[in-house]
DNA sequence: AATTTTTTTGATCACGTGGTCAGTTATTGT
DNA sequence: ACAATAACTGACCACGTGATCAAAAAAATT
């Protein structure tokens, strides 16, 4: 089995100049999605020639795919995180705030990966987002398991996913919108969510 | 005050192109983006030669502003709804199945409203949204009386408003990420949306 | 029926795009 | 020091883009 062919064999240099083209390429795909955006751009944002970028990855796919898989890395980081525990709200909620952190940091990278669901790049049929597959389906598992045991509420464990991805990543994706509606300015928004958010799962969920 | 210029003007002959080319607007520009779309393909698509479709609408910026400006119409209905009443809860859950139900009928105007706010295409700074603000603050101004007025819990309205806007458009955004990780199939899938959200609110927001 | 106005066409434009390639320079291992 | 390989350059290409324009066709008005 390859794994990762000829991992190996990449220079300092190549390790280098691809971090510097990764970095650009976050900035211009997350502003302007994939088909928007052009690698002449990020090549220029790098500070070097087309031909240049193009000789460290084949074409702008290959460049768009290795920048999605590391986003969806980061991004799953904070579902792997989320395990047995007996204070099972608790560790929801703190899932809850490992998500809105993310959106607060890394604010670029959640909107790469919602344009990407959103406008849908064809990727062959994107093996990209199996990992994300796979943990969802366990911690799905896991969070069925809290409510046959009667930690949790019952609730339907899909939906209550979606709606956690939906509300902490909205704070990100849609920032544009939120900060011209809020009157807040943006870093205290992230508090201001959380107040709102946490109560509304634990009262949800609460067993009684 | 000129409030549509020449309005009367406009032929059946231009009433009914332009319709047919929103139409294939809306298609690619709900796929691609504004920057990722061509007129060449809108107009293909409309069946149509690309100077025909320049006749009607002046320029690609200006058949998107069009496009965008309906919709934000089309996503405005249902908060406009909201008003005054003496069971603001349930109120406030009928605006939640309007929003479900404007995502399952109107799919594609929702990702291009989201594509919008999140590339965020310079629209000299965007006076399409204008209308958005006003309704947003009256509506927020609603929720604090009821607040006031001890009718349901008092929670940051603002946030109430973003967690609804987020979980319930979420299901025509991410459509393609749920599609992939449900395990029900997409109609039956907002039937179970209902069921989780509505519960929650009403929980969140009852007085005692 | 004649004329004016609206609508459509085909040819064409300059430009930016993603991408290639032969050749040059820098780096590396021996 | 030298050969081999890695890294980079500049010129170039075919193509799709958004857009224009004169002229033709169709429709509406008289």
């Amino acid at each position: 089995m390859v794994v990762s062919e000829k991992t190996s064999k990449s220079t300092r240099i190549q390790r280098a100049r691809r971090e510097e083209i990764l970095q650009a390429a976050l900035e211009e795909f997350s502003q302007h999605g994939f088909r928007g955006a052009s690698i002449n751009k990020i090549a220029k944002r790098a500070e070097m020639s087309t031909p240049r970028l193009l000789y460290h990855f084949k074409d702008k796919e290959a460049l768009y795919r290795e920048l999605l898989k590391s986003t969806l890395l980061l991004w799953l980081g904070p579902l792997q995180m989320l395990s047995d525990t007996d204070e099972p709200i608790e560790e929801i909620c703190a899932y809850i705030c490992r998500k809105l952190e993310m959106s607060r940091k890394f604010p670029r990278q959640s909107r790469l990966f919602a344009g990407e669901i959103i406008l849908g790049v064809p990727l062959g049929q994107a093996e990209v987002f199996e990992p994300l597959r796979a943990t969802f389906e366990s911690k799905i598992d896991l969070l069925q398991s809290w409510m046959k045991s009667g930690r949790i509420a019952p609730v339907d464990p899909h939906h209550l996913i979606y709606s956690i991805w939906a509300t902490t990543q909205h704070y990100a994706d849609f920032e544009a919108q939120i900060a011209d509606l809020s009157p807040q300015k943006m870093p205290g928004l992230y508090t201001q969510a959380e107040g709102f958010l946490l109560p509304m799962y634990r009262k949800y969920l609460a067993v009684e």
